[in-house]
DNA sequence: CATCCTTTGAAGTCG
DNA sequence: CGACTTCAAAGGATG
């Protein structure tokens, strides 16, 4: 549950320094109405998650006393739902089934686990991308995958979890960006942000050639096209997947029955049986790993040239199959709402300043966070609570217990408002670039 | 090269 | 049960 700020919000302010800025920073607009809201924000935020699973969307009298100015949003969800149409239009004309030019991306599109509807009738944007973005490098069994990647439904294609292909020239994002940063970003977002593909010198959208789709997937010598992520916008600064895989990580551990009962329960009947269960064969290629999963063998994060080595090299692995399974693999933990929030905006406030240093860039992403009004938060919130539901149903034993004490992370011994030796630069430089961020906007 | 920094939130441990 | 700790992401800085 969201931790609440027992001072009214002051939680920013681990320092003087931030609270000197926190008055005076970015989003002016919403600075008056925040001092106001702020505690109720908070008081509300604990609300979010059971409130969501009972009715995704507050009162929209409330929200609209609340939130005036997001108004904006109803202009990004049309385009949202624009979004939807040609999705749903695709996926009817089966085109995402066919011709899979991004064979490695399929779409999950697998339906809001629990309440996808917004009170509107809508369905929820988070909802319909949350799946999608769920396993961005599923489906990428290796090279095989690749070359066969005219095949309308390729074997290889398992489905043990509901698959979508793209049509040929189709931007993998494009249709299915259902729910946009569009009102976070009003201006021209960073190309990795946005589901189109912006020329870099003119900033108009452009088609995408296949070579550029992915910066973050080399493929391997022989390998059709790239692949974008489709969860480019959500992780633009590595196209790391939402959790990371592990080499030879078609192999892992977690079962694919296990994936097909759990999934299938997430599946609605908009989709066809064949959908969910995968051909035999297919599963030692496809055991899909769930992205969280992360062998011990490397390190946590590993590149996208990892990656795609993972992938291609499945059978090449340099670790030994038994060794692999000896290790636990390494599961990840959902990210929560913050996190989520912050791999959306990272890229761009990164693109708004010159800054780089993640600790800054957290810094105004904790402000922005707190500025956000509360359906912008509450998007994210379901975004993580079917996070967590999915990563349970995914890996029903795991637990956080699991990753305790795994990183051996040195103990801070100093209180957070000391100052150890080693921190000085952060904490009394960084607020000084966050807060020339801060006037710039 | 491992760890720190920094943020929020979830979930763990501990008293 | 409350307080505290750890880990999720990120990448430059630091030792």
């Amino acid at each position: 549950m969201p931790q609440l700020n027992g001072g009214g919000g002051d939680d920013l302010g681990a320092n003087d320094e931030m609270i000197s800025f926190k008055d005076e920073g970015e989003q002016e607009e919403k600075i008056s109405e925040n001092v106001s809201a702020e505690r109720d924000l908070d008081d509300v935020k604990s609300s979010l998650v059971n409130e969501s699973e009972n009715n995704s969307s507050s009162s929209d009298s409330e929200q609209a006393e609340r939130r005036p100015q997001t108004r904006p949003d109803s202009e990004s969800y049309e385009k949202t739902r624009d979004y939807f149409s040609e999705a749903l239009r695709r996926q009817q004309d089966g085109g995402f089934f066919k011709s899979p030019h991004y064979p490695g991306y399929p779409f999950l599109m697998i339906p809001d686990l629990s309440n996808p509807y917004l009170s509107n009738g809508s369905l929820s944007p988070s909802a319909r991308t949350y799946l999608q973005m769920k396993w961005p490098l599923l489906d990428v069994p290796g090279s095989a995958a690749l070359k066969d990647s005219r095949s309308p439904t390729p074997g290889h294609l398992s489905n043990k979890v509901p698959v979508v292909q793209h049509a040929h020239h189709v931007h993998p994002l494009t249709p299915l960006i259902t729910y946009s940063n569009e009102h976070f970003s009003p201006g021209t977002p960073p190309s990795h942000l946005s589901p189109e593909i912006l020329d870099p010198k003119t900033g108009i959208p452009r088609t995408p050639h296949p070579s550029e789709l992915s910066p973050y997937y080399p493929l391997s010598p022989g390998a059709v096209g790239s692949i974008a992520h489709p969860l480019g916008w959500l992780m633009p600064q590595q196209g790391q997947p939402m959790y990371s895989i592990p080499p030879g990580g078609f192999r892992h551990p977690y079962p694919a029955l296990a994936m097909n009962a759990s999934m299938s329960s997430l599946v609605s009947s908009r989709f066809s049986p064949h959908m969910v269960t995968p051909p035999p064969h297919s599963l030692h290629q496809t055991g899909i790993p769930h992205p969280a999963i992360v062998s011990p063998a490397i390190k946590q994060e590993p590149s996208g040239d990892n990656i795609m080595f993972a992938i291609f090299c499945d059978r090449k692995s340099p670790i030994p199959p038994k060794k692999e399974e000896d290790k636990k693999p390494h599961i990840k933990k959902p990210l929560n709402a913050f996190m989520l929030y912050m791999k959306e905006m990272r890229a761009k406030v990164v693109a708004e300043c010159t800054l780089k240093e993640s600790a800054a860039i957290n810094q105004i992403l904790g402000r922005r966070w707190h500025s956000l009004s509360r359906e912008e938060q509450a998007k994210y919130y379901e975004l993580a609570r079917k996070e967590r539901q999915l990563h349970s149903q995914l890996y029903p034993g795991w637990s956080a217990r699991d990753n305790y004490g795994k990183r051996k992370k040195r103990k801070r011994e100093n209180k957070p408002d000391s100052k150890p030796e080693g921190k000085g630069f952060y904490t009394f430089r960084q607020p000084l670039f966050v807060l020339e961020y801060e006037r710039k906007l």
